[in-house]
DNA sequence: AAAAAAC
């Protein structure tokens, strides 16, 4: 087995078609449908790849149509390799599509349905949290295409209401958040079901030495494709962060939804009860938001998604259930309530947005303690993200009883406050601004008073911490902290050899 | 630290 093999395939400089790829009339009919002519980068690389049957290494974030560009070989394959003697009421699963949470199962899943439309392919999706004998009778009934979250895949397994004997074709979807979330365990357990000769396809956001050798696991020979750097954020996203005190970060966040009169936004929380906070004060001031997390009945995880998708809620208030794979296309603003703990994390909450092209913005808020969180985000993306001042919310400001009046308009509100009087008019068009730099720009320039009694933090120059070797001595554990940098490479190696 | 995922 050799080692990764990266080819340096360009992407085509003439406009591709999915009509060049020799995809099955059926299949491009299903494109036409959609609207889709041309392939993005990732299909127009993944596909004629996938279609030679070679193994796949994805380095793709959300929103490059990675879905598409596995599921049109997958469904071509299939198409090409059917075996014209099988009965045709057996319908083995021929493709197994693994995914880390339900929502992206579900995602996955509509998208192949409507790839598939033309063809006869039947494909069906299972995931926990919701009955199991309705997927059991589909999967009973025979179904080529199964998209599953890996827990639900193996209970039918055991119920015996599928064979994975018959499997050609393994995706790994976000195979990175899979690992984090501990399904390592449970993928090998599935690989061990599935016949030794097929094809596979792991896609991963990031890149980090434990994707590498779950790759170097699973894969054989694998190509990889790598259409986004790496780590990178969209360039399109433009980023800020706004320092304010501990207790004012949720008025931060209902100024700026205020000011900015954000549609389609998702805030992120690091908590489950985080999020349902805020959504309920986020409500209280009279915006329509709703919460995602964990903690809610799969029926409300659908019905609030549906629900932000369809215009009915404006501010989808999340943990990190959503922040990776959800395609809510065309979100123009994601909001980070908290700084992510995992640096990674924040670079699939803000690929939530500036997505397909468009541009986006990133605007996060954080605190003191947070510092480090920031640093360590900044060291990810190599890159520093402007420091904005969010008008009212400066931290390091004397207490309330000595401020100006009319600087901080409602900090600390009580949580039973009626809604607030549209204070902000914002910039008064109803469409979200172009960038959250300008809406620092956009008002009259605080010119001195503002400046004299707190440290001045956003005025002096942003150092990130030794940008040369910093970045290769990951957490240097700074003296303040007892710090047992609990090293996840190991603890993940463990798991690996665990099996 | 927290979140996610099978019952």
């Amino acid at each position: 087995m050799s080692d990764i093999e990266t080819t340096a395939q360009p992407v085509a400089p003439v406009q591709v078609r999915f009509a060049d790829f020799g995809l099955s009339p059926d299949i491009l009919r299903a494109l036409t449908d959609q609207g889709y002519e041309h392939p993005t980068p990732i299909q127009a690389q993944a596909i004629p790849v996938l279609l030679q049957g070679r193994d796949v290494m994805g380095a793709a974030q959300t929103g490059t149509g990675k879905t598409a560009g596995f599921s049109l070989p997958i469904i071509q394959l299939l198409l090409a390799h059917a075996n014209a003697s099988m009965s045709p009421a057996r319908h083995p699963v021929r493709a197994l599509i693994l995914a880390p949470t339900r929502e992206l199962a579900v995602q996955v899943a509509e998208n192949v349905a409507a790839y598939c439309k033309h063809t006869p392919l039947r494909s069906t999706v299972v995931y926990g949290g919701v009955d199991i004998k309705p997927q059991a009778a589909i999967m009973r009934g025979g179904v080529e295409i199964v998209i599953a979250t890996p827990g639900r895949l193996l209970d039918h397994v055991e119920q015996k209401n599928i064979s994975l004997s018959q499997v050609q074709m393994l995706v790994m979807d976000e195979a990175d958040r899979m690992l984090d979330m501990g399904f390592l365990p449970d993928l090998q357990r599935i690989i061990n079901l599935l016949p030794k000769q097929r094809q596979n396809l792991m896609f991963s956001a990031t890149f980090s030495p434990e994707i590498k050798r779950l790759a170097s696991t699973f894969l054989t020979d694998p190509v990889t494709i790598e259409v986004a750097r790496s780590n990178a954020t969209a360039d399109k996203v433009t980023q800020v962060v706004y320092k304010v005190t501990e207790e004012n970060k949720r008025e931060a966040v209902a100024h700026i939804l205020r000011q900015r009169e954000l549609k389609q936004v998702i805030v992120f929380s690091n908590t489950k009860i985080g999020a349902s906070r805020l959504a309920r004060g986020l409500e209280q001031e009279g915006m329509k938001a709703s919460a995602i997390h964990g903690d809610k009945t799969q029926q409300e995880r659908m019905a609030a998604l549906d629900a932000f998708k369809r215009g009915e809620v404006d501010v989808l208030v999340a943990t990190d259930v959503a922040a990776r794979g959800l395609d809510i296309s065309d979100l123009p603003c994601v909001i980070n309530y908290d700084l992510p703990y995992n640096a990674e994390d924040y670079v699939h909450r803000i690929g939530r947005t500036g997505r397909a092209g468009a541009s986006g913005d990133a605007i996060s808020i954080y605190s003191d303690k947070d510092e480090r969180l920031l640093v360590d985000i900044e060291k990810l993306i190599k890159q520093t993200i402007k420091r904005g001042e969010l008008e009212g919310f400066r931290p390091g400001a004397r207490p309330a009883s000595e401020e100006r009046h009319g600087e901080r308009r409602h900090p600390r509100s009580p949580e039973g406050e009626r809604p607030r009087s549209s204070g902000y008019a914002g910039s008064g068009n109803g469409r979200p601004g172009p960038g959250p730099g300008a809406g620092t720009d956009r008002g009259p320039r605080p010119s001195g008073p503002r400046r004299d009694k707190v440290d001045p933090w956003f005025l002096k120059p942003y150092e990130p911490s030794r940008p040369g070797n910093a970045a290769t001595t990951t957490t240097t554990p700074s003296s303040s902290s007892p710090s047992k940098p609990k090293p996840k490479l190991a603890a993940l190696l463990g798991g690996l050899r665990k099996e």
